[in-house]
DNA sequence: TATGAATGAGGCTTCATTCAT
DNA sequence: TATGAATGAAGCCTCATTCAT
């Protein structure tokens, strides 16, 4: 009984979720009320409140759920064979948003909340602390394989992937229009000559 | 006479923007009222709408001026003597904001915006068309003075300096309590090495 | 269950339109406030917005129940037996507002409002139609009858009577300590001597 | 000196009436802010008070002028020779508004405020009482020159007048779209057949 | 678990009018 | 005579949240 229930409890909370998540991605943070998020969801804005406790609840667990997506991508490329340094760029510039924006707006209201509301700072430390970990794993790994260069500190190397993302998604915020294509191309040529075992003396 | 007048409307025009910006980077931009600007002013509500026509127009105009500083920076540059890659790859670093957030946040929270209010999209598009001009000015300079790769794509590096910008901005969001200057270094190295020409060994 | 709530739902919506009327024939449209309304009707500013999404579709609500009203009474006038002349005109004097000016300023407020908002010329358009076509039923009706002039276009009296109508209404203001019942009298006459058929000796 | 100055600030009176009258037909009444008189009068808003009151005395100041036209035609009618039944027809027949509304919204937006605003009302009385003692001079001349109906009371079927003469206007914003020629003319038939002496074969 | 009625503060904006110059 | 800065009350509407059922 319990178990169905809390199941059930469980279910619903993600169906609220997921409507959230497609409110606040059609119409922005702060333009998403929660008469939209119920309206969405097919609920009553008084029952939202048996799961959440508040709108901010809301986008805190939206987020986690959101980017633990990101983090898993990255976390599958650790159980791959032989060379990382490809696939590792190959993921980077699959995040690049190609037409759409995708959620990349949502990404930077929490940016700009997260100095005034510190549980959204929260979520976004914790956020950039297990990327960089996550990536930091990869690039070791790459370096035990011999495909990374191994005067590489791979965590200031993480650093410099998660700058990468964050400023290509701006990117795409700020010229929608424009072809990113060889932007991120270039992005990424970047990245591998930054990253890839190679002639040693072309780096420090 | 009337230049007078029109100074002091000037005048008070600017007070209003600098109460603006106060009250934008103490409290986002969402959560500052037309209200809290006109007590920072110093006004009565009313009348700040003899200044501007609106909230957006606030912003707007507060983007302009703001961003415009930013463009002089580079601007600047193109009338330096002798080697333009360091000037330039530092200046890069000087946009990584050391100690507070800067404005960051006013950034990302327009970025978030832009996708539902035309006006401050078209603001940000303008900049970002302004700044990659003028940095592509920059490389092609540099590529006369035989400083910068002549291979390179002026227009397509700089798109990779803005998005290295906005990246380290959102960096400084995620984990304000970072020491990002091995970030920042690393990044200049990479800017670096992919704009200089020549001997590699010029660089540590 | 439902059924009790959403009848409950349209009382409320039935005592707000009621509350917002008494406030328009007491202060006029325009000087009626929201806050007004939700006064009268007992309620909270912010709730009037459950039951109605603008002033605006008050006042469109709060008309068509109003012309319908109207039109009603027209609609009964086919279903009574022998001579509709008499009727008719009888019920165009009742028209006339007898004591109070009952809520001619609104439908002067609006007909002000109409060149400037599409919804309430709609709202006047729709009942105009009706109204002459109501009216150009009965004419027709008594045509058959024998009682009304068979030369007569319907519609086209039925215009003249929505005229007269109107002009009364303007009246009542213009002049509301005036006694009209003789000018409502030879106007009756001067509409019977219109319609009816028969001898033109019967009126002067 | 004074003359002069009198003369001028006459002048500047009636240029700012002329700039409210723009102004009201334009926007209406109500939504006709004293800046935008100001605007298009091209004086500043402090200085429309050293003509005027209030923005209730432009109103009634306009209205008395612009009614006071309306009056003139109609006493221009008793200078006449001859018949004076088919012209006066006729001249009502021409307030029938052709294509716009003319300033009818104007006059129905005073008709809704008169109730609330003695000044209005004060006005649009003494309109109507002037309206009617012409018309009623005017028929009782034609009863003079025996073109009129000796049996009529001049008095009511002056008011008889005035009510399809308002009627017609709320006729043109009720429905805007609408051929009103063939109503009016309708009209214009049965005023004449109310108003003139003789056979009475001689109308329908 | 579920509803939706209800609240009330607060947001942006307008505007008639006054006042210093 | 003329300006336009300045006021502040009010208007319409939104919304997160609570509460009775």
């Amino acid at each position: 009984m319990r178990k169905l229930d809390s199941a059930r409890h469980e279910n619903k909370r993600q169906e609220i979720l997921a409507a959230a998540r497609r409110c606040f991605e059609r119409s922005g943070l702060k333009r998403t009320s929660i008469a939209d998020i119920c309206k969405e969801a097919g609920i009553s804005p008084g029952h939202l409140y048996h799961y959440f406790r508040s709108k901010d609840e809301i986008l805190a667990t939206l987020s986690e759920g959101w980017l633990d997506a990101v983090g898993q991508r990255f976390e599958q490329l650790l159980s791959r064979e032989g060379d990382l340094v490809a696939p590792l760029v190959e993921e980077v510039g699959r995040l690049a948003p190609e037409g759409s924006s995708a959620g990349a707006e949502l990404v930077f209201e929490m940016l700009a909340e997260s100095t005034r509301t510190p549980e959204i700072a929260a979520v976004l430390r914790a956020h950039s602390h297990r990327l960089r970990t996550l990536l930091g794993d990869v690039l070791r790994e790459g370096q035990c394989r011999g495909s990374v260069n191994p005067d590489l500190d791979p965590e200031a190397v993480a650093t410099i992937i998660i700058v990468m993302i964050d400023g290509i998604k701006a990117l795409a915020l700020r010229e929608p229009d424009m072809n990113r294509r060889s932007a991120v191309e270039m992005m990424q040529r970047v990245l591998f000559t930054l990253i890839a075992q190679g002639s040693p003396e072309r780096r420090a």
